[in-house]
DNA sequence: TGCATAGGGGATAAAATTATCCCTATGCAA
DNA sequence: TTGCATAGGGATAATTTTATCCCCTATGCA
């Protein structure tokens, strides 16, 4: 999400929602926000297979979208505080139908993605 | 998708769908599938974005994800249809409220990705 | 033979995304 | 004085994802 060199295309509302939601752990993040998980350290410890600074510069950018607002206590050692905004919230319905329809296929979805084609021998 | 050298992590339902939607051209693929689209010329004209050989692969993918399938009709010149599958019907919906949300909010959404930090000059 | 059609795919380059490493700062406890 | 917890961030490497290039199939027709 820097300068990309090849020009955004933003031609339906499928790309914009792109933009904002293409990123490994940032639904991950907004739905873990959502369920009281504010601070950084706690969705560090929610999310542990993303290192501290993957999370951070991903919540930079929901924030910079506007999903999330940031809070920064001015205590040491220090506090923040994440929470979504009006705008983020309005996109939990969305997150959620997403989850839902891959709990619901779970078993299906696992084994589809771990048929790979068999020739993966590498040992 | 090939061999990944970082495991995967399929912990919730969010990352199972995203093993097999996450990919730039793949809802929309989906989408204009279920508007009728089905053959690979179509759908190249719908999205010219994309390549030819790029949308191959993700279509590629969503076959083996069985969201898809393919039939080829041994005529000449070669004649190919997709279609979605039930499975793949079943995430239309899905797919419907995420454009929905980013139609709704289409203007705030370009706007707040547009709104780069400034420091972009280039030229 | 040459071209058009409709579709495929290997190899490789480029771009974008993620991960890793290391360093900053404060105040308190050992 | 060192160590810990909390949070942040630059630089760079590794990985993954997309894009580009070029070539191939087969038939029918000029």
């Amino acid at each position: 999400m820097k300068n990309r060199k090849i020009p955004l295309n933003l031609n339906c509302g499928l790309d914009l929602v792109g933009e904002v939601l293409y990123g490994k752990w940032k639904m991950r993040l907004l739905w873990f926000i959502k369920q009281g998980h504010k601070r950084p350290s706690e969705l560090q410890r929610q999310i542990p297979d993303a290192s501290r600074r993957v999370l951070n510069v991903q919540l930079k950018e929901l924030e910079d979208h506007a999903l999330i607002s940031k809070v920064v206590y001015p205590v040491v050692p220090p506090k923040v505080e994440y929470s979504l905004t009006e705008f983020g919230e309005s996109l939990i319905p969305v997150i959620g139908a997403i989850g839902e329809w891959g709990d619901r296929n779970e078993a299906r979805l696992r084994s589809l993605i771990l048929a790979k084609p068999v020739l993966d021998g590498e040992a």
